[in-house]
DNA sequence: CCTACCTCTGACGTCAACGTCAGGTTTCTA
DNA sequence: TAGAAACCTGACGTTGACGTCAGAGGTAGG
């Protein structure tokens, strides 16, 4: 498929697809014109690269734990590497359930207060 | 207290406290001089301002919720707003549940890979 | 009173992950 | 075989949450 299709079938601008090759995360054959063609497992790998973008891992990270993801293996540098940002992604999901706490228990009192006539300013 | 006291206290910049001030997040009595001055209260405060950020919500969005926070009180509108950071919160943390996932079953086959002896690429 | 450190206000710099535009080539469709 | 639509390579623009620097004034200890 060529570019347009993956990105309509991730969701993924082709600009976006364009800077993952630019850094490494995805490679493209190329057609004689230029033009990028990728197989079908392109579309698992940049769903995967989105994934790992929304735990907060940057390109470099990414692309030096990538072929290792594919592959299932990696040396003990990057196993550490993967263990850092394993328990990074663990202490985010902390945060955030305390977050989701402290927003549902000032959801829980807004209502509350809301009810009995007292709102907040809307802007 | 003073701002540097502040920033020790919370482990967050000078600069950006001055910055939580400029987006309405944070406000300060002056002294004669023109120093900021803060009370205990601040601390928590600038805590919960970096979790929300850390959510993933604007500064614009933390200063229309900041007040109904502390006060307990909102508006619908505002309501409407906390329940749409609600659950844009528990997809976040959904997705990095399947990130932890991934990692894991990662960690857990290249574990196994290393001990077979084929390492992947360091750099 | 001196000095070292803290704080102030601008104002420009940074960084990552793209968005967007220009100007040209390639591919599909009628 | 048009011409629209998709694609190409630069290259500059954007955004948010600060970093950093300059130049000037405030503050606390000896």
């Amino acid at each position: 498929m060529r570019i347009g299709e993956l990105s309509t079938k991730t969701g993924v601008s082709v600009r976006a697809l364009r800077y993952y090759e630019e850094q490494g995360l995805l490679a493209a054959e190329r057609s004689e014109s230029g033009q990028r063609h990728y197989g079908d497992k392109a579309v698992d790998r940049v769903r995967l690269i989105q994934q790992l973008y929304a735990a907060g891992i940057s390109s470099a990270s990414i692309r030096e734990m990538l072929p290792c993801v594919v592959t299932g293996v990696a040396s003990p540098q990057v196993l550490a590497k993967l263990r850092g940002h394993r328990s990074s992604v663990v202490k985010q999901i902390e945060d955030l359930q305390d977050t989701l706490r402290q927003l549902d228990s000032v959801l829980a009192g807004a209502v509350k207060s809301h009810e009995s006539g007292v709102p907040c300013a809307p802007d």
